[in-house]
DNA sequence: GTCTATACACCGATAGAC
DNA sequence: GTCTATCGGTGTATAGAC
């Protein structure tokens, strides 16, 4: 048979494919998930409707595959820049300097109701949470900084959650305590992780 | 006439009114905004559809209205226990214990592209800030803590920041860190608050 | 790999009776 | 205040030709 739940699919990977979850980024980022549509997706890429159904087998496939790509991508760019020195600035400066807060919430939304997404969730923040322990940790060895007794995994807590809320605020138009926020988290960045790092 | 877009409207604060913002708050929640439709909400209320356009004038009228009401029911909240002994712990019991942290991400997700919505979320942020460092800013006077040289707004920012990450985090069920953070925070509380204050 | 055509469901919003 | 009925539009997903 040529279709049915088993039917013939497009390749992953493919030039298509990629142009179909970009455009779907672009749907969930400028309009939001209520109007993630094959049709509206057909019309980004300049194809039509039917071969988006070529390429992935229903529309939470698309989100769910849409969120591993970009997840793929965001670890491996902190992997990198966790090789550098003043590793805590650096995962400040990652977590400031990420995706589009309005797309994550888009993601977070749809996490609460798809498995999939959730999965893939729950997967990117445990992971991208280890690697910036771990960075941490290799610091304070090598006696790069102190981390003023807070356990590594309190520090890139903290980093995550309060530069998601910086971006997602302003993003919305609220600044209120920002600029103090702002100052307070820099002064303890210059303070436990000193420009001319002490070598062991 | 009887339509069109001065027709007769249901009186805002009626018990249908109320019940419709119910059912729309509920649908938000457990099953995502791309779901909240005329229809459904009239399906949980048991009326017909067509009520519901006799009490709103659109979608995204019950929308901004849903939002209007639940933050005025928060702010209150808020406002109550901001008056009892150790307001640190009070904004901080407030905001881990505040509005599922699911319906949150649906609403910062509408806000990110409804302007009615935007306003709203917008006002009540800085709403609910300003009562949060107005409690903290009387408490310092008063000598019940000197919150260790951090601004009043930068402990609010904080905790509203920390709080929304580890319920948000939870309820997704990623729990990694989370109960070495709250240790911190309950020791940072503990010392900047002291059970017994000292009277100025 | 890409297309036309289509089945069938649901959407927002309105007309107008009772 | 509440209803039936309806318009015009859009959604997912599939059949099957080229």
């Amino acid at each position: 048979m040529s279709s049915g739940p088993n039917r013939r699919m497009g390749p992953p990977g493919s030039a298509t494919w990629n142009l179909i979850l970009d455009a779907a980024e672009g749907i969930l980022l400028e309009e939001g998930y209520a109007e993630l549509t094959s049709r509206r997706i057909a019309e980004r890429v300049g194809i039509k409707q039917r071969l988006v159904y070529y390429y992935f087998h229903t529309m939470d496939d698309i989100v769910v595959e849409g969120f591993r790509r970009m997840s793929k991508r965001e670890l491996e760019r902190l992997a990198n820049a966790l090789k550098a020195e003043r590793p805590l600035h650096e995962v400040w400066g990652i977590c400031i300097h990420t995706t589009d807060s309005r797309l994550i919430s888009e993601f977070m939304a749809l996490a609460n109701r798809n498995e999939g997404v959730r999965r893939e969730v729950i997967s990117f923040i445990e992971q991208s949470r280890s690697l910036q322990v771990e960075a941490l940790e290799r610091a304070m060895k090598n006696g790069k900084g102190a981390v003023a007794g807070l356990p590594p995994v309190v520090i890139t807590f903290m980093a995550t959650s309060l530069a998601l809320a910086l971006t997602r605020e302003s993003q919305l138009g609220v600044s209120m305590g920002h600029r103090e926020t702002e100052r307070v988290i820099s002064e303890a960045l210059a303070s436990l992780e000193p420009v001319a790092p002490a070598r062991a």
